[in-house]
DNA sequence: CTGTTAGCGCTTTCAG
DNA sequence: CTGAAAGCGCTAACAG
């Protein structure tokens, strides 16, 4: 690789002529900016990023920390569409994307210590509020995607408007025994979610029944064992609230299994809206969130952060919509 | 962020220590090495990466250059796997990755000559011979994913092959019109699957009738406008090969509209294996593609030229295996 | 306008 | 075993 050295000499000027006419400044005689363009022509040379990093102190590469026990990241379909709108952001800003996937929260911290990224995003929930801690202090831009914690910028969607949205959908179609199915009840956002299912509950004046929520583990196939649990433990309910799609798919077979039919006998709503949902038999209705805005989004803070625009750690919520289809329909 | 130096001064000790210490050489007495690690424990201090990668010439970033049409080019579901089983790799070998999606052909050179990453993994088909052979020139460890050209190392599938199982499956299945639908009719690996489609219509005696053969453009509906423009052009097939699955999703649709029912009148089969592919009804038979080893292999291939223990060029191909399910079953 | 010089933070000889 | 010193390739004062 050749170095700035090699363009000066072959330039017949300095190294710094060569840093100046590279960087665009105007203090350069247009015959040197003309020798000098042509010497890493035929060179084929250009600035090394490392080496620019090292003076000026910044990399122009935004650090994406996705933490899951699902490896590798980015096959899940979440936070792949997530991950889309940072890059698509990122890359109109001329920023750099370095993915990692953590396996240990240690990862997160070495990531935002060791000077490889200007700036982080933080993608999901499952990061101990220690190591948020922590990462708050190093002083590094941090914004947080799809998770919130004090003193860090974020931004999130509206979970427990989403979730009671969902809620008195089904109940407007009639239902009275809804039910809810979760991978786990530990995610602070399946927490938000439940929590305005049990408002929408109370605000119809419907009973809350224990029985009828279940978490049934942290894969794909968790709604469906929840949704067996709540078979054997109560009467079948009439509605079924996902905390996300895949529970809210798998929680399907689990009725089909059990000779139910969706809608007629159980209407079923997912929530996160996940491509891949428009394809189930029936469709399934679920709440829309914005996972490209969510990506989008929290680039965006980052950026204004990294350029000194902004300041205070800023939150922002991102609304929910609901979109109906045919899991949720009205009885046959 | 504390310095090397200021570790050096707290702990009583030159830098040069503290880089033995932290770079676990043996050269140190316990006592130095205890209170250099003690010391970069209160002030927190990591190595700056920056630093070291100038020093040591390399970074362990290894670039992944997708080009695509599409972007964000992860939210393509083929390449999204892919990138997940480099992902893996990467991570287990202590690189990290950095995505870079490709806008303009310019890029890939850039991004290989300025030093911010070992090693490039280049996806996909869409780069011009011309940038791949500057980038050949440039002498950074470069390995090709999905696409290949002499003088690089490459990982890609078996287009022909899989292609020709795929068309002789429906022959055997007792059709005798079988049509191809593609995006475009360009992209060398389409074209390749087009040559084993036309092999093995060869190898059984049928005849190759053009107008059986469309290309309905770049997007997910591209199958869609080709299967349309072969049934306004001829009398309809009796099964339909796609050049991706989007292709053959979105032909089954004209399928549909034209009053043909699928398997029953025509037998529609198509190629990659998507994950949604499953979820199509009648679910989609396919030509699997090994996405995730594909990005796997590739990772590996430029791990071990990071590592010099390979150099020349070695390209591997890895196989398909038919995957058969409802759309291409038997007449009724 | 331009060249010289002093580092950015670290690793690595090279003498102690 | 350890410290001083010499860069890695570049940018940014600072004098011409």
């Amino acid at each position: 690789m050749p170095t700035i050295r090699e363009v000066a000499s072959l330039a017949g000027v300095g190294i710094a002529t060569v840093s100046r006419a590279l960087n665009g400044e105007r203090d350069v005689s247009e015959d040197a900016r003309r020798r000098v363009l042509a010497a890493c022509e035929t060179l084929g040379y250009r600035p090394s990023s490392v080496a620019r990093s090292l003076v000026r102190g910044k990399t122009e590469n935004v650090g994406v920390a996705l933490m899951s026990r699902h490896a590798p990241v980015i096959l899940n379909p979440f936070y792949a569409v997530v991950t889309g709108g940072v890059e698509e952001v990122l890359e109109a800003n001329d920023y750099h994307l370095l993915l990692s996937s953590l396996k240990r929260n240690d990862d997160l911290l070495a990531l935002a210590q060791e000077g490889r990224v200007d700036g982080l995003l933080v993608v999901g929930c499952d990061i101990a509020d220690e190591v948020l801690e922590k990462l708050a202090r190093t002083g590094l831009p941090t914004v947080l995607v799809d998770h919130s914690f004090p003193g860090l910028p974020s931004v999130t969607t509206d979970h427990f408007g989403g979730a009671y949205q969902a809620t008195r959908h089904v109940i407007e179609g009639g239902r009275q025994r809804v039910a809810f199915v979760s991978e786990n009840l530990d995610n602070p956002n399946f927490r938000a979610r439940l929590a305005g299912f049990r408002r929408a509950l109370e605000d119809a004046g419907l009973p809350y029944d224990p029985r009828l929520v279940a978490a049934g583990g942290n894969a794909w196939e968790g709604g469906y064992y929840a949704m067996r649990q709540i078979l054997a433990a109560a009467a079948p309910p009439d509605a079924v609230v996902g905390a996300n799609d895949p529970a809210a798919i798998s929680a399907m077979r689990a009725l089909l299994e059990a000779g139910l039919e969706v809608p007629r006998d159980v209407a079923v709503i997912g929530f996160d809206d996940l491509h891949l949902s428009a394809q189930t038999s029936p469709p399934l209705s679920s709440v829309h969130v914005d996972k490209q805005g969510l990506g989008r989004i929290g680039a965006e803070l980052l950026i204004a952060r990294l350029r000194g625009e902004r300041s205070e750690p800023e939150t922002r919520v991102l609304p929910t919509a609901l979109v109906v289809r045919g899991s949720s329909g009205g009885r046959a």
